[in-house]
DNA sequence: GAAGATTGCGCAATGA
DNA sequence: TTCATTGCGCAATCTT
């Protein structure tokens, strides 16, 4: 994954594969959708030119052939996982949205019970004030309900 | 984005497509794989570089090639997109893991501050209720540390 | 209904 | 050498 390179040696402007059967005056030309792969193939042989022993590089090459049908296979099967990859990886982030409310929505519980926690704080501490300290004009009596319920904010 | 539904024309084994709409500039009903027994043809030679009308359907034709050339243009830049997609959504999974984990310190702040709260409250408690009814054998005196300090935890 | 966007597919180069 | 990846062009569809 990172090679960025494609020289491109095939293909000219007719949009064949460069490697047109040249010399080929009537290919059988059987399309079959062949789905298949069927592993073996063996099924019609219709193979041409009844050589032999081409080199690798040969079209007609039964080798050729097989090597042919065996990238295939491995390109379909990179492509499947590639898709497969990418699926998860959409369900993985829908996942990550759903654990956020969730982490968000316990945050927004946890803040509130803190206030209220350090409200009655707040009160008590007044309370002992006061009767620690009844000097005041105003004795011991009701306080007024403070305010500003929260006391410092966490962090971040 | 949905039909998935393939034909698959393919080409023959020499890399040629199978299909050659030739004479065929109806609607379209249905194009069956029709292959096309290049028997048909003379000699051997493709079309020669005769005149210009061809059916749009002609590897020769201007019209042609131009419409391959704007497609593969497409393709290509379909296929970044695709691509740039893809990365953003895995971008995507790395913010949101980040925030995920930025949300949980939150939370392990905030239960550890309401926990605090909690044991303060306790011991408060204790006072208060020692303060009130002295009548025990134990007189008002320094509380033994509290084991446990957690009241309860927050649900969910 | 033609132009552009997508998608499956095969080929070849290249990576591992 | 074999299999895995990836860029590319083609053609069939689908979407505008």
């Amino acid at each position: 994954v990172s090679s960025g390179k494609h020289p491109v040696v095939t293909m000219d402007r007719s949009g064949v594969s460069v490697i047109q059967t040249q010399g080929n005056g009537s290919t059988g030309l059987q399309q079959v959708p062949q789905v298949v792969p069927s592993g073996a193939r063996g099924g019609g042989k219709a193979t041409p030119p009844s050589k032999a022993k081409r080199s690798a590089a040969d079209k007609e090459s039964e080798e050729y052939r097989q090597r042919r049908e065996r990238n295939n296979l491995a390109v379909k099967k990179s492509r499947m996982r590639s898709k497969q990859k990418a699926l998860d990886t959409q369900q993985r982030v829908n996942e990550l949205k759903e654990e956020n409310e969730r982490l968000e929505a316990k945050i927004r519980l946890l803040s509130k019970e803190l206030s209220v926690l350090k409200d009655l704080f707040l009160e008590h501490a007044h309370n002992m004030a006061d009767s620690v300290q009844p000097l005041s004009a105003e004795g011991p009596g009701p306080r007024s309900q403070s305010g500003n319920h929260n006391g410092g904010g966490s962090s971040q």
